[in-house]
DNA sequence: ACTATATTGTACGCATTCGTACCAAATTTG
DNA sequence: CAAATTTGGTACGAATGCGTACAATATAGT
């Protein structure tokens, strides 16, 4: 019941992705946290914080300042959501808009050939196993 | 093919158990890096920056900083290494010493629940899955 | 021995990450 | 309807995390 190993095995392929996929990402000019944020506006009308989050993981927190570098680089935008004064509606703007349409399928590219490597069957068992493991951190007893 | 799914369920999967780690080692006063580095120089004469950094996956740079705060808090100390002048060996203190057997095996024990809800296979397979992944991902070609 | 290269660790800058506190708006309660 | 609570974001501080550059030492090739 030593379950060190697998919990090293975790962060080392948690490692692994994010290395290969930045990689990727920072030659094209973003840093991962700012990619996900384009890649989750990208076909959308524009989405709240808390959308944006969600979508990505990321805390509000941290989503802040995330925007704020994107916005200073023109490529979101923040204005007042009508429908609910509290929340702001985060867009792209024309020059964020053309670079998801460059970004997110060349992304995609350069990581489909990795993923190719395991079986649709592998990457469905995998996906499975996590979701178990994270069910079980999740319902835990303090 | 589309493996996003288990991408995101990577991520989720990790968040939930650093989520889970953190908020125990939080309150025994540590940050998740330094419980690290203090559970990977327990019971050892002293490692090397490089040693620790293979251990806890951290790279060197975030290593420095982390040693300074350990060194602040008086539980380690950085001495020359008489064989190599270029690396330093990094040890426990006394008080090190007694936090790693405090708090290690303690930690282990808030642990060890969450992972009894899945049986010694199913982490296992897991993983196996998981490192299967990580060298798709290390061999894939740039 | 001499030089080219590799290894070990630090310095530094930039961006993220998280927790906590806080404000304003919206929703629920009594 | 007024008070209490919840929700959406921001502000802020501390600590990673990573890449690049750099100094000191060690090793290899000649």
């Amino acid at each position: 019941m030593n379950f060190l190993p697998l919990l090293r095995e975790l962060v080392r392929t948690y490692q692994a992705f994010d290395s290969f996929s930045a990689r990727h990402i920072r030659a094209l000019g973003l840093t991962t946290s700012q990619f996900d944020v384009i890649a989750t506006l990208g076909n959308t009308p524009g989405l709240s914080c808390r959308d944006i989050g969600e979508k990505t993981l990321m805390v509000k927190g941290t989503l802040t300042g995330v925007l704020e570098r994107l916005e200073k680089k023109r490529l979101i935008t923040r204005r007042e959501n009508p429908e609910d004064k509290r929340s702001v509606l985060v867009q792209l703007t024309p020059a964020g808009q053309r670079l998801f349409d460059r970004v997110f399928p060349a992304h995609l590219a350069w990581l489909a050939p990795a993923f190719a490597r395991l079986t649709p069957e592998e990457l469905g068992a995998l996906q499975q196993q996590l979701a178990a493991l994270r069910q079980a951190l999740e319902q835990a007893p303090e």
